[in-house]
RNA sequence: GCCCGGGUGGCGGAAUCGGUAGACGCAACGGACUUAAAAUCCGUUAUCCGAAAGGGUGUGCGGGUUCAAGUCCCGCCCCGGGCACCA
């Protein structure tokens, strides 16, 4: 071969000519049909990694093809970058976190460029920039005015012995990564985002949001949580304050054989006063991390407070007892226990020897034993005095009437979904625009001051933020009435840079608003890409923040991501890749041996973009071989000179059977890219095509015709994969264009039809035989010709058959 | 613990609406080319029985629906993701 395949010249020189055409550049054409195709922005840890190189190889192909659709795409870039890894870094290496986050991005930028994504480079976004945080601390300014923000105190995973609050992460097996400490919970004073003012309107849109992922919807909706109950109160046998609890089957009210409060409620407090015993188990509630999957699978533990609630129905006393499973944080902090009726309530009263109440039968009349099992199913009341006989929607409403009308209760519609904590006590994130004052408590930042810049010449210790040992950042006069006054200095939880960049793609120099008209242009985005791990926070949180930016006036957009793909993760060893777990496989090797293309290919070719990925080095070399081979079949086709033209009408044989193929191809790789996002298929029916024009070996004007179609539809089809050999081979091909503004082959119906086709007879559903009929024979021919089959025959020889169905152009199912 | 996915040859995966299980590729084996190796090309390859024709078995496990189940239903097991401070 005197032209053997170089993938880094044909790479560097496609790259070159996209770069000087700057062919990914774009701007508002109000004539063109725009497409917004994003791809979640990276952390820029400095290493890419093949999570990186999947979720941006699907990215560029969507917009690859949506562009040879005829579209106006537009994808962007830029770097989450504010997080936890830079301060790792410079703890550990002296480096301060942003130096190392810049230099993380010069080299990452450089890989991406190698691998040949088509990005829209003039609107590179970087989070850590003044000119981009400036903008969300405006925002929270706007939403402190209008009330969406509020301090409170709520826990944090507290290190005694680094003296720090730790991420969860950052806690293994419910001790401190550095100190080995064991953690403990500790209340501090944090700002919250009214997430929960949002909480229907994010869930009834979810019903209007079908290029979202069924799973992602479901994901959403039980994390917002929403549900229907009564919250009543139970006096307490010797306090002036009820007990308030809130709960979803008030039908199970007279099965409450005692109540239950969170280690930090206040009757939990006053107890511990005068008991010891109450004191100690307090305490040792306080001694673990502040997870939830913590919480939920830890042993349940509690203690009788000595005190009693009285049933607001019968006037009974039940104990209350203080245990390690109630959050003062969720709901009231305190709980009705139904054991009965209730899986945690049920554990928990066997252990302690409580009593278990049925008041719950099934509808169908059978008899339960509720010492053995727990009966969770809703079913007719029983042992509830006047309630008896009720189902639990009657019951429901039964009791929350009566106590609507004592005024000891009312229906309630309580929501899982919390507010959003966005303090970090953390220096490398956005400055939180806060002063506190003694006169005038909390002050928002004036917009004329903002931003307010996080100085980034510094130095870590590893144990608290920097900041508050930097008076000059500290120390201001309160913005209201000018005297000496102190900066916050928490920081923003990274997700609130992420829950709104997708906006300032459209607009990102725009330095008098934080969104311009561009963004009505853009806005929403089309087709949003990223990792299934998103699924919840980062998506809810975008949600949220995009009608926090509608009802500023800042868009009229509600729903940020129209269709939404959510890839698997690359996994190695069975476990997520991430710099965390250290498993990180280094693709930049691969591209130095292979080519970009051969990474993208074999990203793409290897597992559905849906599917976790189990990384394998095997595997690569075949997509290396499959582009040798491709880059061999058009430089020996084009040897043989300029193809004749074809003509359709007047092919017979194997040449009418490769054109079929050509546009059966045509249509099963349109479907798999624009309907299916089915890219690994694809590459498989680009390489059967491939294979059937290496097979023919038709040097006639007709045969090289038919093989020249089938070629050009090869390059163009499989160009949003491997954008670069594609470039390459079209002009190979004699194209006078560039490949990147050419439009996506047609299907040519004519050259589908068939005349015979193979249908499969079955005898009682096992495979006995095939016959090959004419595409139009009807069910009366396909039967009899099914039943003449010799080998059918011996199966049904003597039988008598029952049944024939006939599925035509599939099979038949003779039952005997 | 709770919520959401997944489980198909030696391996990655295909089978799109209940209708031929294993497309395409990897690996392996056999052959061609070569002094040799690499590269390339051709062939075989779920498994068991059989010389072949053909037949039995087979999509994590146990049941069920159906003429027909990888696909639908019920009950399990295992693996992955999320669980509010990793991003």
């Amino acid at each position: 071969m005197s032209n053997p395949y170089n993938p880094e010249t044909v790479e560097l020189a496609a790259q070159k000519f996209w770069d000087d055409a700057r062919s990914f550049e774009v701007g508002e054409d109000a004539d063109k049909d725009k497409y917004y195709c994003l791809t979640m922005f990276p952390y820029p840890s400095g290493k890419l990694h093949m999570g990186h190189v999947r979720v941006f190889t699907i990215n560029d192909v969507i917009a690859r093809y949506h562009r040879l659709q005829g579209k106006h795409v537009l994808q962007p870039m830029g770097w989450d970058a504010f997080g936890m890894p830079a301060e790792n870094a410079a703890i550990q290496r002296g480096i301060p976190p942003a130096k190392w986050t810049y230099s993380n991005i010069d080299d990452m930028r450089g890989q991406f460029k190698r691998l040949g994504y088509g990005y829209d480079w003039s609107r590179e976004l970087t989070t850590c920039r003044p000119e981009y945080y400036r903008w969300e601390q405006w925002l929270f300014t706007r939403m402190f005015k209008k009330g969406l923000v509020y301090r409170k105190n709520s826990i944090v995973n507290w290190d005694p012995v680094d003296q720090t609050v730790l991420a969860n992460e950052q806690v293994i097996d419910g001790r401190g990564w550095r100190s080995d400490a064991l953690v403990e919970r500790r209340e501090i004073p944090q700002w919250f985002m009214k997430i929960t003012d949002y909480a229907d309107e994010l869930l009834e849109e979810l019903d209007n949001l079908p290029g979202w992922p069924e799973p992602v919807k479901i994901m959403q909706r039980n994390w917002i949580g929403r549900s229907e109950g009564v919250e009543l109160s139970f006096d307490v046998a010797g306090e002036g304050e009820p007990l308030t609890v809130y709960t979803t089957r008030p039908d199970t009210l007279m099965g409450v054989t005692y109540m239950a409060v969170a280690a930090e409620h206040p009757l939990a407090s006053k107890a511990a006063q005068s008991n010891p015993d109450v004191a100690a188990f307090v305490e040792a509630c306080k001694k673990t991390d502040a997870q939830e999957a913590t919480l939920e699978t830890m042993e349940k533990k509690g203690m009788p407070l000595g005190i009693s609630a009285i049933h607001p129905l019968t006037g009974d006393e039940v104990p209350v007892w203080v245990a390690n499973f109630v959050l003062m944080s969720y709901g009231t902090g305190a709980i009705m226990a139904v054991p009965g009726h209730d899986a945690r309530d049920w554990e928990f009263a066997k252990k302690h020897g409580l009593p278990i109440k049925q008041v719950i039968a099934p509808t169908d009349g059978s008899r339960i034993d509720i010492d053995e099992a727990v009966y969770l199913e809703r079913g007719v009341l029983v042992n509830s005095g006047k309630y008896d006989g009720l189902d639990f929607d009657s019951a429901f409403n039964a009791i929350a009437k009566h106590f609507e009308a004592t005024g000891q209760g009312q229906r309630k519609v309580n929501f899982r979904l919390r507010d959003w904590g966005v303090s970090r006590q953390r220096y490398w994130g956005t400055p939180i625009p806060i002063i506190y004052c003694d006169d005038c408590n909390a002050v928002a930042v004036p917009e004329d001051q903002l931003p307010v810049v996080l100085p980034e010449d510094v130095e870590l210790k590893g144990t608290g933020s920097p900041l508050k040992d930097m008076p000059e950042f500290v120390n201001v006069p309160c913005p209201q009435c000018g005297k000496d006054a102190k900066r916050e200095t928490d920081t923003f939880d990274t997700f609130v840079e992420s829950s709104w960049y997708f906006a300032r793609y459209t607009c990102p120099d725009s330095d008098d608003a934080m969104l311009d008209e561009r963004a009505k242009y853009w806005a929403p985005v089309d087709q949003y890409t990223g990792g299934i791990e998103h699924a919840i926070l980062h998506l809810l949180y975008s949600r949220f923040f995009q009608r926090v930016m509608r009802d500023e006036g800042l868009t009229d957009v509600s729903e940020p991501f129209t269709n939404l793909l959510t890839q698997g993760m690359v996994l190695k060893d069975g476990a997520k890749m991430s710099k965390a777990k250290g498993n990180v496989v280094d693709p930049q090797e691969l591209i130095e041996k292979y080519g970009a293309d051969t990474v993208r290919l074999f990203m793409m070719f290897a597992a559905p973009p849906e599917q976790s990925l189990e990384w394998s080095d095997e595997g690569v070399q075949g997509s290396y071989r499959f582009l040798k081979r491709f880059w061999t079949a058009v430089q020996e086709h084009t040897a043989g000179g300029p193809a004749a033209k074809l003509d359709a009408d007047s092919l017979t044989g194997q040449l009418k059977e490769l054109r079929r193929k050509t546009h059966q191809t045509i249509a099963k790789i349109s479907d798999d890219f624009g309907r299916r996002h089915s890219f690994n298929t694809a590459v498989a029916a680009a390489m059967e095509l491939l294979n059937a024009i290496n097979k023919l070996a038709d040097e006639s004007a007709a045969g090289r015709a038919v093989a020249r179609e089938a070629l050009q539809a090869v390059v163009v089809m499989l160009s949003p994969i491997v954008p670069h050999i594609c470039h390459e081979l079209w002009q190979v091909l004699g194209n006078e264009s560039a490949l990147i503004d050419e439009t996506w082959p047609e299907v040519d119906d004519s050259a589908l039809q068939l005349e015979q086709v193979e249908v499969v007879v079955q005898v009682n559903g096992k495979l006995r035989g095939r016959v090959t009929v004419a595409v139009d024979a009807s069910k009366e021919i396909l039967q009899a010709e099914a039943l003449a089959d010799d080998n059918v025959q011996r199966f049904i020889d003597g039988k008598a058959i029952r049944k024939v169905i006939v599925v035509p152009g599939r099979l038949v199912n003779i039952v005997v």
